[in-house]
DNA sequence: CAACATTAAACGTACAAACATATATTTACC
DNA sequence: GGTAAATATATGTTTGTACGTTTAATGTTG
């Protein structure tokens, strides 16, 4: 029997010595970065889709009508690895985009979400939000917003 | 040529229509948390291990010169897949951590990090620090505490 | 104490990611 | 206009992760 709340990171990883707040807020996005990535992946499994698959076709969605390239997703997916072309091949299987050659360009595709790909973002978009969301609202609304702030700053580049 | 500088999610993920501040904040999680996994990988990449690898000798450092079994290994590392068994295997090809069988109870093995763990170690923390509590300091002390706060809580369980 | 349940660790397999390279097309430049 | 450089996408290969199963040892119970 476990009681259940709220764990500091000083406890959940049984580590009470951190240099100063920086170390241990690094140490602590590091292991709630994984606990959500977790939570966010067991949120999706119902749908068969990954969390990557998910952000492109949440990225799709916001362009939608219009169509993205395979670079386009890949510049916004973060993981900047060069496997969006098997992420869109794997969403055509599942008839969630299509991809058509582009015309002026032949080396590009011209990817767009389905119908079907909105209604199942729809449902997994939700199940996300229950999931995961729920879990925001152990902050307040303020709150939320100062680690919004935070975590922008905290990705500054350069 | 870009603009370097802090990102707020909704230009980094180029979507701005969030359902409100919870929504916006787990959007940003997870962004951040797929960023911060990509800057810590690069960053032990020198040093030959994993974050996960890295999280085990961390956790034998804590515990030295006492020893771990696979159990504990695996309650404490969030990722509660069973490898832990094949990462301490491969920690151990490296010479970083060493292993015996317990007396008393068969079925298990202490585990162990050695000096060469220590010091790779000393050295991975420092460079994961260099590369990714630089980011921290974005945030000034009052800051990072608030983050941990608000982290501890949104990973809040039940 | 024999049979069954439970636990600890290791392993097999299937899937996904990381990284480099290949192929096709377009652009740039002499 | 022909050759080289750059760009867009796809693919090959190696490694890592997830999840279930197996093996061995210990606990439990009638």
């Amino acid at each position: 029997m476990e009681i259940a709340g709220t764990l500091k990171i000083e406890d959940a990883i049984q580590q009470k010595r951190f240099k100063n707040e920086f170390h241990k807020a690094q140490v602590n996005l590091l292991y709630t970065a994984a606990w959500i990535n977790q939570q966010s992946t067991q949120a999706l499994k119902p749908y068969n889709i990954s969390i990557q698959q998910f952000n492109i076709l949440r990225i799709l969605r916001g362009l939608h009508p219009e169509t993205a390239t395979v670079k386009l997703l890949t510049e916004r997916m973060i993981d900047k690895m060069s496997n969006a072309s098997r992420l869109v091949e794997k969403l055509k299987k599942k008839g969630l985009v299509k991809r058509k050659n582009c015309l002026e360009d032949r080396r590009r595709v011209n990817i767009s979400i389905t119908q079907a790909g909105l209604d199942l973002l729809a449902e997994a978009s939700q199940a996300l939000e229950n999931a995961s969301m729920s879990q925001m609202e152990y902050l307040n609304n303020k709150e939320a917003e100062l680690l919004n702030d935070f975590l922008d700053r905290v990705r500054t580049e350069e």
